[in-house]
DNA sequence: TTGTAAGCGTTATCAT
DNA sequence: ATGATAACGCTTACAA
């Protein structure tokens, strides 16, 4: 409501003088100076942003892209989100969110109306529509996640061809032949949210590499998941795997842990257990799990920090993908094995020899 | 970057008639008006948001204020932000999310640079700043909450006093006498977190008025529940309580659930079960929970069209407190006891002639 | 039915 | 060191 002239009426100076105080961009007299501020300060004058903006100011806003997609409840991604607020936090800006279905519409809209200073995406699918149109946007734009082709659209995300093969590497050199992979939701796999996928797929290419043998768990569908079942099964099989690769969130490893412990196995003596692609940090685990995490708050950082470069300093970044490499965090939960002899081999009915598994916990 | 005046060339028209061709505000002929549209369509013409704000017209974004305290991975808190955001959608807003510590810096901030239509308080304390000074923002504003002293500010909440009646009537009709609470997380009463401490008292208070003696689980702490052990003190208690009174989250339910399953006791038949002030409408939960919920969409929608109605209406809000009867949702988890007599006496150490609960799901 | 021009609250250029 | 004023892109009162 009151505004510069206001301001400047009060202070007894021109309105370019109040501007200039309050943008330090001329020298003022320190009398002015001050007797400006304490009449800002007293009127509690905050300049107009739509005005400043239209004077080719940044407005300090980012438009945040997180098309909700069927259930509201999606934890995971909301670590993603609220990160990005975090980071925007520090670096001065506010964040927009764009929940709607057609985020390439409302993503356009926000930027060719000139209501943010840049875009980010996140939870990027394989095939994302909103990278796909990213020459469509007026403003700089920055993915978390990489698309199978990412076109012109900066990108930052973890490397998962490299944690898929470190995963399997890990479990390899520790004397692991037979691994079951423990499925994520399988609303994941289907929406073809883009690492989910892709890590699966590098962690099965390196096992055949490797001549790791994988078996998967049944789907695991969204609230259905039978730890049960899944220990009941991992028992019946022949070889017994002697480890296992977790996609899954935390509800679901609690689940399996508790059950493990039911059926008389200990991690890691008699299983081991491997994250890989998922983030513990914050939910509650029954027992420390070792993890190659998705690491959102260094994404979100690396994201931001890239986004502002183009924003402020105008540089261009359509150029960037950033790949992040995997890091293995080791929590005690995998154990090295003696690779049993049959294991690479074909199975046949026989009762085949399993090595238990008792060694250093690495 | 094109402008109004682009679109009038191209056209052939004046910038005015442009306006009023997008606005609808006055009658222009059909010729004028297709060609105008098709110059728009063309040129991808957006108008300048900020250009608009300055001539008085809506931004059409609404401020919502969600203070992250500590951990950022508080679910609970996430389906008002989304069923916020969501509404606000519906109605054709956008959404700036205020996710900084010192919130009422931030909504001062962007209300008086009038880069909002109005704002929402998401996670309401008991004596909430934000609330306290309401009359300090340039725009109206609605809190989905209910603090102690609700000044001049807009709320919308459950009423938590009927809620806590409500429990506590619908046990005792159904000859509950002795009843188990199961406190949610610490944190949430610690941080007086409007509903969850005020439901608290008044299921207590309204107990002690009927007679029913309540015994509370020890603290539970963020992610450090041992469910076993409650489950274990129930059975050691007596006389041994024939319902549980929950406010703790869905993981905490299920695995209480699990737990009493493996301890034999089954429910409603041996133990009834009935949370109060929770949501578990989207989280797994190992047996459907009689349940009387916080709502979230319905407390969205109403904070939404409240607000609303004073941006778009100029209705004057700040008298409005509103109050939403809570309901029970039946799910077959508490059931019908007798009541033991000994039960509104004092407890003595004798061995009281336990009442086995069996009858009638309700 | 359409055009002209004032004005919204700032910033920055030009004077002084 | 400070002041007057044009310009930003749009909406709308007023004129034609």
């Amino acid at each position: 409501m009151t505004g510069i002239k206001d301001v400047a009426k009060a202070a007894g100076v021109s309105v370019s003088t109040v501007s200039y105080v309050l943008s330090g961009k001329r020298a003022i007299s320190g009398k002015t100076a001050d007797k400006v501020m304490e009449v800002v300060r007293k009127l509690e004058y905050t300049p107009d942003a739509s005005a400043q903006k239209m004077r080719g100011l940044r407005n300090r806003i980012l438009a945040v892209s997180e098309p909700i997609r069927g259930d509201i409840n999606e934890a995971k991604y909301n670590a993603y989100f609220l990160y990005t607020a975090w980071q925007a936090k520090n670096a001065g800006y506010d964040v927009l969110l764009l929940t709607g279905e057609n985020a390439v519409d409302d993503i356009q809209r926000v930027t060719r109306s000139n209501m943010v200073d840049g875009v980010l995406l996140l939870d990027v699918v394989e095939d994302d529509d909103r990278v796909a149109q990213v020459d469509s946007y007026d403003k700089p734009c920055v993915a978390i996640g990489y698309p199978a082709d990412r076109g012109d659209c900066a990108c930052v995300d973890i490397d998962f061809a490299a944690a898929g093969t470190l995963a399997m590497d890990y479990l390899y050199k520790r004397g692991h032949r037979d691994v079951l992979l423990l499925r994520d939701n399988e609303r994941d796999y289907e929406r073809r949210s883009g690492y989910v996928v892709a890590l699966r797929r590098h962690m099965l290419d390196r096992a055949h590499e490797l001549g790791v043998r994988v078996v998967e768990s049944g789907k695991n569908e969204a609230g259905r998941f039978d730890a049960a079942a899944f220990v009941r099964d991992l028992k019946a099989m022949d070889p017994r795997p002697t480890a296992i690769v977790n996609q899954a969130d935390a509800a679901v490893v609690n689940m399996v842990v508790q059950e493990l412990d039911d059926a008389g196995l200990k991690v890691p003596d008699d299983i081991s257990l491997l994250s890989v692609g998922t983030f513990f940090e914050n939910d509650l685990v029954r027992r420390p799990v070792t993890e190659i995490p998705v690491m959102p708050k260094l994404l979100c950082a690396k994201a931001v920090g890239l986004l502002l470069s183009a924003v402020e300093d105008g540089r261009r970044i359509s150029a960037s993908g950033e790949l992040i490499s995997p890091v293995m965090q080791d929590h005690g939960s995998v154990a090295t094995v003696i690779p049993s002899v049959a294991s690479t081999s074909d199975a046949t009915g026989s009762p085949s020899p399993h090595t238990s598994p008792r060694k250093k916990r690495t």
